[in-house]
DNA sequence: GTACCTGCAAATGTTTTGCAGTACG
DNA sequence: CGTACTGCAAAACATTTGCAGGTAC
């Protein structure tokens, strides 16, 4: 569920703001756990959450990384992914963009973000045909990269790129 | 990868068949196992599928069950799926529809299958317009169930239901 | 000062694996 | 008959939890 913490502030801000809001306590913990949840765009699993806040603060456990996913995840901020990994990977770009879908690279298993506002329309209508309503919809697409496999290249595998701004 | 089996046969005829073309044998918790898989149409984990085919056949282990579940799963005869349970299901309805996506009701998380052709359009022309050729799609939508939240009742409650026809 | 939070380590739940014995073809 | 398959139990993981001590407020 979101929290009704205002939507223009960036995640991590709202994160700060939903914990004093719900009189939770502000620790060193916390903050380093949220900063570098939110630090970049990539998405990311627990254990690689806790090596990198780890490096900044030795202080941080495997238990507290996870109770604090838990609670990102339940303010809305944060949504878990599974994109066919062992783990589930964790995006940090959900807040500010709810309903993007993921391509997978079957090649070179790169996640790439995006959006397409003609499929939020028509996933709508299938829902609302079959006597629900829409709650969060979650798609994935394995797919393989075309310029790979016609140069041996793939443009797009430096990194997660921010979905195209709605047309 | 879906082996050069005749694709006409039913998804249990296809994994004997793939078994006899592997050069795999063909012993009784690996029959058991498939013809409950394949018994209904129902989503499965795999602790239920070693519950009831050790009803049928007592010395079906769960090793076995795993290794059958990874086998038929790599034959393209059944998907793996995560619907936020605990643990994976398993769809023995992949390999007669395999473009179907998933509605999970958030209140009495009943799952229904549906597809839809325009979708399925739309998709495809994302993934081309990002420079992808799709290979497999997955769509899962949690919803409410309108008449649940205005009767009180749910119409669809009791089972996964096929999907519709392609219009 | 006192909840609430944390780290630790043990518990849990799921899936995988090594190995000695079994049975399919 | 040989080799692939199986059951068992242990191992391997990922995640959760109980509890004693620490700390934000």
């Amino acid at each position: 569920m979101t929290s009704p913490v205002d939507s223009s502030m960036t995640p991590q801000a709202r994160a700060y703001e939903t914990m004093r809001t719900q009189g939770l306590r502000f620790t060193s913990q916390r903050k380093t756990i949220t900063e570098v949840a939110f630090g970049n765009r990539e998405h990311f699993s627990a254990e690689s959450l806790l090596a990198r806040s780890r490096r900044r603060n030795p202080k941080v456990s495997r238990a507290t990384v996870y109770r604090t996913l838990a609670f990102l995840v339940r303010a809305g901020l944060l949504r878990q992914v599974d994109l066919g990994q062992s783990s589930p990977l964790y995006d940090p770009n959900f807040a500010e963009h709810p309903r993007h879908g993921h391509f997978v690279c079957v090649d070179c298993r790169k996640i790439i973000e995006f959006h397409d506002h003609c499929l939020d329309v028509r996933e709508s209508i299938v829902t609302k045909d079959h006597g629900f309503s829409p709650r969060r919809v979650s798609l994935q697409i394995e797919a393989t990269c075309d310029a790979l496999r016609e140069k041996g290249t793939c443009p797009q595998s430096t990194r997660a790129v921010r979905p195209r701004p709605k047309k």
